[in-house]
DNA sequence: AGCCCTGAGGTAAGCGCTTTCCTGGACCTT
DNA sequence: AAGGTCCAGGAAAGCGCTTACCTCAGGGCT
């Protein structure tokens, strides 16, 4: 590896000299100087070590982000608008899956920190386990405590920045458009107990059978993990449990997906409603009515939050929830 | 920030001996003293700086992955293979999107050159241009004169370890199914110029016309980006163009997407043949036949190459096209 | 009892870079 | 011509860590 000091030797100037042209410091450097030295770099294809770097400047710049899994679509929309966001403000992502466990999740916290990032962003349900929210905190907070920032999306376990789809709202919304159309037998696929998205988009569904008087009862309700198959194979349960349902409330999109194909299988057609309105949420058939999140501005919202300045307590931002009419509901 | 001479002061010895204790050293070192320094690691919260250590063992850990962009879903599948080769091996992995400019690829080459990763992993197609593809060959050389690793996923410009999807073949495959079912008239929605990746499917598709005595015409084939939008746009162009073609092949899934969409709207139903056999595939309608790439396994099997040892020479692995025959296609 | 050996723990030399402070020659001033 | 000013360029002190090497007790040996 050819070192700065290489470069200098073979320029015949000092490393102090040759580090200037190269970072292009604001000191005068004489041309004959600099060329030798941009020579000298060319030949010996010298690219500076980023650690030493890190190390002599200690400014944090590059930004890491933790998701549960970049694959999925929710994420991948998600990460797209913290990268754009990051990148316009030259930064250096460093993307980490989680994969939904707590413990991987603690560690990268650490590595992140470690690597003297100057923020981290954590996407993705929060865990209702208070214990392990407790832990998570406690990092968390050790890397506030050297200088970085933190902000959150769709979490509230943390109090510092976040930015938060109204899970509950939307989960409402799905609700409200179903009993409207006048819907009495609903079944719901939920999402991993565990996570706090599940929660909330159920809770969502309960205010607003409870404010247009109809019932939500437990054995309709199945969870399953956000995926597409998951939410097939709860959906075939579910229909063959309780064949008397009009609309199934899938609480994403995956498995609402999933829930088509089930019904598809079992060569029937009910209402289904889904959630995030993911790109495919138009291309299936029917078309899937779905809660819109913007989740792009979710993640962009996160990172403007992380990189701008530093606000005096912590700041909740909310993105809105919106209902996106197509053709996988109507009137009973 | 707690630096590991506070927490040697705090503990009451030497930096040595902390470093040692807290890396687990094969020094032994006295019960009392750990658990001191233990405790004052804990006390200070203390996170070691990678990048001292980095600097201070010169060892590279972490692998560099560059890719158009990982929220498409042909990416996200590749990543999803790459990270489990990588974890598995405990490596950090940095995801890098290029979103298709050459020029920022060269600068992340650098950057992950500048981090001292161990490994470069570059996914998606290379650069039909000769003068960019030398430039990006330049850097990565650099690279691996310092001992770095590279591996790459579908381009077979740079001379070193490769995994390639069988694009050609695939086009062949795609072309094949048509043919034998037909079709005479096939318009193609083909992915950017610029990119092998269109080229190499293209030149498939030509084969088998060749081979099956039919014609592919330049004017039945439009060029658009590798999205669904772009797919739609194309396809719409192109049935009212060429209002009697009775099969179109797409280049990739999206596309292919986009094309069910367009015909949609346009209110027609005629073949069609997507690539990659993307999750999607199988849940749109009709399901569309594919051409199957398992993107996992490309992501896999690249990530394996680049950790491995070293081969003497470039090795090149192939991972074969497959087709899978759904309901987008019929005998004419 | 004197010696050497052993090994826990400390000392200090880097790792590759940035940046402060210093040097010394060129040029100005009076 | 002597002193002063300026400024390009260099010397060197770190940044936080690892680790080769050294020290110096304590214990076993003859």
């Amino acid at each position: 590896m050819a070192t700065l000091a290489d470069v200098a030797r073979h320029a015949g100037v000092s490393t102090a000299t040759a580090s200037r042209i190269i970072n292009g410091s604001s000191k005068p450097v004489a041309e004959a100087l600099r060329e030798r030295v941009l020579a000298a770099v060319a030949e010996l294809q010298y690219v500076p070590n980023a650690h030493a770097q890190m190390l002599a400047r200690s400014n944090r710049h590059a930004v890491g982000v933790i998701v549960h899994d970049v694959s999925d679509p929710y994420f991948a929309e998600i990460t797209r608008g913290l990268q754009r966001v990051a990148t316009k403000d030259g930064r250096l992502v460093i993307i980490c899956n989680s994969f939904r466990e707590p413990d991987r999740e603690l560690e990268y916290i650490d590595l992140l920190h470690a690597h003297q990032v100057a923020a981290i962003v954590i996407a993705g349900s929060g865990y209702l386990d208070s214990a392990t929210a407790a832990r998570l905190d406690e990092r968390l907070r050790a890397f506030e405590a050297t200088g970085g920032r933190i902000a959150v999306i769709g979490r509230h376990d943390h109090p510092g920045d976040a930015v938060l789809p109204d899970n509950e709202q939307g989960g409402f919304l799905a609700g409200e458009h179903l009993f409207t159309l006048g819907h009495t037998r609903v079944g719901v696929i939920a999402g991993p107990t565990a996570l706090t998205t599940t929660a909330d988009r159920l809770a969502g569904l309960h205010r607003a059978a409870r404010q247009y008087g109809r019932e939500l009862p437990d054995h309709r309700v199945v969870h399953a993990d956000f995926t597409r198959d998951g939410g097939a194979a709860a959906a075939a349960r579910l229909i063959a449990e309780q064949p008397d349902l009009t609309a199934i409330a899938a609480l994403n999109d995956s498995m609402a997906v999933g829930t088509l194909a089930a019904l598809r299988t079992a060569g029937r057609m009910i209402n289904v409603i889904g959630f995030d309105d993911m790109p495919i949420a138009r291309d299936v058939t029917p078309p899937l009515t779905s809660v819109r999140l913007s989740l792009t501005e979710l993640g962009e919202r996160a990172m403007s939050l992380a990189l701008g300045e530093p606000g005096d307590g912590p700041r909740v931002q909310r993105v809105e929830a919106v209902l996106v009419r197509r053709d996988s509901t109507w009137p009973v």
